[in-house]
DNA sequence: CATATTTCATATTGATCGTTACGAAAGGCT
DNA sequence: AGCCTTTCGTAACGATCAATATGAAATATG
């Protein structure tokens, strides 16, 4: 039960706990039930980690929700940069959408999105946690509007084509198989859905009847 | 200040407030802001009605937003018959998501879906809260999922057609959209994601570079 | 070993939560 | 008018909320 070396500790009584496992639980714990709606007794509990101590290491309830929320998401340099290895905006936005279908139905997770559901609507106290939420989630369209944009001007998309339009479709059929997850869809259910949505991208076929790529 | 003498009262002082506009005004509130995350205070103040009156009026909290909820939702069947009107399944879909486009955008209105945001996620003693807003969904999915079978009955989509993939697509870009309405999406925005989520329906010709009908 | 520093567990803070007694007030009925 | 029934406003209930005060315990340094 050490904690990691990581910033050199001085003199005290050392951490009994694991601050980066103990912000895992937190995450999950908001994940499952939300911000506003998971309690510090929720909390303590999770983390096994009593209030004095998670205040001492994250701050208060906002801070630690904020952090988890940070964990969760990810940096939106690392989307950014996997986009950019990826051949097409189609591969990339076909890539998240079935990434977020298989992340929403993780066994070892709760079901659906973090960042659809724990800050969904709330207090006017929490208007500000869902402002960060809503942040993180128009970082992520901002990274899908640029790698579409990219495709137009290198002529594989046609020059007609809105980026924001196909961002936005991009982003709500995601946020939208988080409902669908808590609401029961397994993961093959959520794939089919993902795998859908893409033939709105402009230059689909939409094939039918073709037994070797049956998308509906 | 009378309420409707719908059901023959018999004696006693009677209600000081109209039940259905206060039951309104509830709705709105948990529209807005959620369930467990909207209080008996921010209800007494939305609703203009005492504590005690709310309680008599409509049991407790729960009842409270179950029939606010119902209230939002509307009767399945209307939209069961809504939907045997339309001619055909995608225009009965369509027709759904972009009234959804609208109403999530709505200036008398909170952003967003009440389904989709007041009971997302929440703790432990709401999960029949969540629930029941879960069979709603399940249920306006069910709609539609005999809706496409009705056309692909009567040999207006392909044989292979999955009703269920195309009913969680519309429902999860339904909700989706409404995440992109809490966020602040404007209803051109919307209903641009809802015209472009109708490109990935069997049998779309995915035009481009038409001036004239431009879905991108 | 002694001291400084930090975290520990226990217990509690004031505020707010959902809910309800309580008695006064307001109508219909005889 | 006088009773009966129902709703009214006030005030409070126990429970839980997020956040801390407090002092003992644990480690680094001198």
């Amino acid at each position: 039960m050490k904690n990691a070396p990581t910033s050199r500790r001085k003199t005290g009584r050392p951490l009994s706990f694991d601050r980066e496992a103990a912000l895992e639980k937190a995450m999950l714990a908001f994940w499952e039930s939300g911000y506003e709606t998971t309690s510090i007794s929720d909390l303590t509990a999770a983390m096994g980690v009593t209030a004095p101590s998670i205040y001492a290491a994250f701050g208060d309830k906002k801070r630690l929700f904020l952090e988890a929320m940070r964990r969760y998401a990810g940096d939106p340099d690392d989307l950014e940069k996997a986009f950019a290895r990826a051949p097409t905006a189609r591969d990339a936005v076909a890539g998240m959408i079935e990434d977020a279908a298989r992340l929403y139905t993780g066994d070892a997770t709760p079901k659906g999105c973090l960042l659809a559901s724990a800050a969904a609507s709330g207090s006017k106290d929490a208007a500000d946690v869902r402002d960060a939420a809503a942040q993180q989630r128009r970082a992520i369209r901002a990274v899908l509007v640029r790698r579409i944009e990219r495709d137009i001007a290198e002529r594989l998309l046609p020059p007609d084509t809105n980026p924001h339009i196909l961002a936005d479709l991009a982003l709500a059929v995601t946020q939208g198989m988080s409902v669908l997850a808590r609401d029961g869809a397994d993961r093959n259910a959520l794939l089919a859905v993902a795998r859908a949505s893409m033939a709105s991208w402009p230059g689909s076929t939409v094939r039918r009847n073709t037994a070797s790529e049956r998308t509906f």
